[in-house]
DNA sequence: ATATATTATTGGACGCAGTCTAATAATTAA
DNA sequence: TTAATTATTAGACTGCGTCCAATAATATAT
């Protein structure tokens, strides 16, 4: 593990990142320029380019170490021997989250109403999820592709819909598990 | 009904959108750009933006003329003595339908994925089908407003699935009703 | 006929996102 | 000291969406 060779790195993600969410709380999604973000942050608008390949990006990386994890646990169960429904490992995974760790885009959700670019994001992070999922049941079930197609996108808006009502409840909103349960079974 | 009063209008949504779907074949949803769209109708890019708020707006036209009709419906359901459930009236709205009516946009459905904003428009027409769906039901059932949403959610995201299900199953796919009715009891 | 009001179309400018390229800066290795 | 390597940067470009002022085409009033 020798130093690395090159000129070494002063920008990173979490620098960029730090800026950007001070600048939206103040001016908004939209009235923030990746500009504005770069030179907040110290840096120009093309080193922010280098690290994030659109503004949107940089919004969801939190939450997209968070939908990795979910994925990775999803992964780790199809290699069990007996892997459990999904809703089952849904819900255990859910009951691991601490309302104190939402990412803040996340926490933030309303900031996509008004920009194009954040909400495609967003769906694109859906259409993700959901394909994690239609793999997973099409390992571990056996029906016929639209009716697997359907659970899965049920599922994923089941998912988001109990997340978004769990955010919107406030500081007291209390355990992720008791909106996912109560979402599922319906 | 006099003659309308000042200079008559020479462009048209449809002359644009026919120029539009025209390129898109060729050049696909990105390559074409707005100004390309308006010179082959034979206009301006600012008579363009007269006529739609963006490009993305107009690959929406057919497909947003569906969904009113479908809101609509709902609508005129929840005005009768004993609406009926949702999911009923879903099915025989659907039985409507007809494979040669599908929306060109609908039919190409898979334009979408290259472009953000085409995302983000046809993602805000989920959510638009999503509101309603949930108003439908906060009108004739009683549950909490967590379980509500879910289940609208759900009822959308398969609706959604049905609907591109049967979109790829191509020329011999048959009747719609079929597709959603094996999605919506799963 | 001519002038006026009204509406449609247009050209041109702007700011911002995202892409690209070439230049420069900071470091290690030879 | 020089070469190789990598990071940062400036600057140009295209396209979208917004805006405004100019012009064109029509109806109506005088």
């Amino acid at each position: 593990m020798r130093a690395p060779v090159g000129r070494p790195r002063r920008a990173s993600r979490e620098l960029l990142q730090e800026a950007a969410f001070e600048l939206f709380q103040h001016r908004g999604y939209r009235g923030t320029s990746v500009e504005q973000i770069a030179k907040m942050a110290g840096f120009s608008r093309a080193t922010f380019f280098n690290f994030f390949s659109s503004k949107a990006e940089l919004f969801w990386l939190e939450t997209d170490a968070l939908i990795l994890a979910l994925r990775e646990c999803l992964e780790g169960e199809l290699k069990a021997d007996n892997p459990r429904a999904l809703h089952r490992v849904l819900l255990e995974f859910a009951s691991k989250l601490s309302s104190d760790q939402i990412p803040w885009a996340l926490q933030n959700y309303r900031l996509l109403e008004a920009a194009d670019d954040l909400i495609a994001s967003g769906a694109s992070r859906a259409i993700g999820l959901n394909r994690v999922f239609a793999h997973y049941l099409a390992q571990t079930t056996q029906s016929d592709l639209i009716a697997l197609n359907a659970r899965a996108a049920s599922t994923t808006a089941i998912l988001v819909s109990a997340v978004l009502g769990w955010i919107d409840a406030g500081v007291t909103r209390g355990d992720f598990g008791k909106y996912l349960s109560g979402a599922l079974i319906h």
